[in-house]
DNA sequence: ACCCAGGGGCAAG
DNA sequence: CTTGCCCATGGG
């Protein structure tokens, strides 16, 4: 797509690592290029590299460190964490990884997919959307995440046609509410996280965990703790090892408890760190 | 509060 | 070639 022989714009970006963060799964859309990455920043196509504290970019630096939320303040979220010895471990295997601030429609509806399902297979998934329904934002791609009114219009056997299951319906009546300004993503920027996420949850295919998935990487809400089946088995390990009966009820608790203000960081930091160690194995 | 359908790729056996 | 496992939700 965007071969870096031509100009590429420089930024600094201290506490940061690129790779980790694009391997987090929060985005699954990125492909290694080059000595870097070529993605697409809601609908603008861009290539980044790193090097040390320095990204090499095609897109415009602002537009850069925001989207990777250069601005958030690493170091005092660090602080913020609690000392024991599973967010030492993962923050060991973190460091650097931001959480990346997504164009709403993009992370609802990804996550929407996602559901029951392994990354490899998500971004299969993004994929397909991307190419057959996303808007072409060069010759021959890359693409844009199709938008809700596109998807509005298709039918849901179109989109099990993409390999979606029974998420196909999810999506489309989701896609539809959406559309119709039923549920307004704009509008929930500005209410407090709960009421963002009761109204995120009237959407179909969103229960809690992906609602608090678009609230942590769409909408800014860093305390918002996403509980999926990988940190379920983090926290049952490390903080309830030989209790019973351990409720869904008493995680979420506990996690909004225990992990403070920036309870968002340290989910994805226990998470990634939890897939990535399980997965050398 | 549990129980289970649902869809399909991928890794392990 | 099978089987088990997946960043869940929603309805019973």
């Amino acid at each position: 797509m965007m071969p870096p022989g031509s100009l590429l714009h420089s930024l600094a970006a201290p506490e940061f690592d690129l790779a980790v963060t694009l391997a987090s799964g929060q985005v699954f859309h990125w492909l290694p290029q080059g000595s870097g990455y070529a993605g697409v920043i809601g609908q603008t196509p861009a290539y980044v590299e790193q090097r040390r504290d320095t990204l090499l970019t095609t897109a415009k630096p602002d537009l850069i460190a925001r989207y990777f939320s250069l601005d958030h303040p690493l170091p005092e979220i660090y602080r913020s964490f609690p000392e024991d010895p599973a967010m030492a471990a993962a923050l060991e295997t973190c460091r650097g990884m931001r959480i990346i601030r997504q164009p709403a429609w993009e992370c609802l509806a990804t996550f929407i997919t996602s559901s029951m399902k392994q990354v490899a297979h998500i971004a299969q998934i993004s994929h397909i959307l991307r190419t057959r329904y996303g808007q072409p934002l060069g010759r021959g791609g890359p693409f844009a995440y199709p938008m809700a009114a596109r998807l509005a219009g298709l039918r849901e056997e179109d989109l099990r046609a993409c390999a979606l299951g029974y998420r196909a319906a999810n999506l489309l009546k989701t896609a539809r509410m959406i559309d119709a300004g039923e549920v307004d993503l704009d509008a929930i920027r500005s209410l407090p996280d709960d009421a963002a996420r009761a109204e995120l949850c009237r959407l179909a295919g969103v229960g809690e965990k992906v609602a608090n998935c678009v609230l942590l990487f769409a909408y800014e809400r860093v305390r918002a703790f996403p509980i999926d089946v990988w940190i379920e088995r983090v926290l049952r390990e490390n903080y309830f090892q030989g209790k019973r009966k351990v409720t869904p009820l008493k995680l979420r608790d506990f996690s909004r408890n225990y992990f403070g203000e920036f309870g968002g960081y340290a989910q994805q930091y226990l998470f990634h760190h939890a897939r990535s160690s399980r997965r050398k194995k």
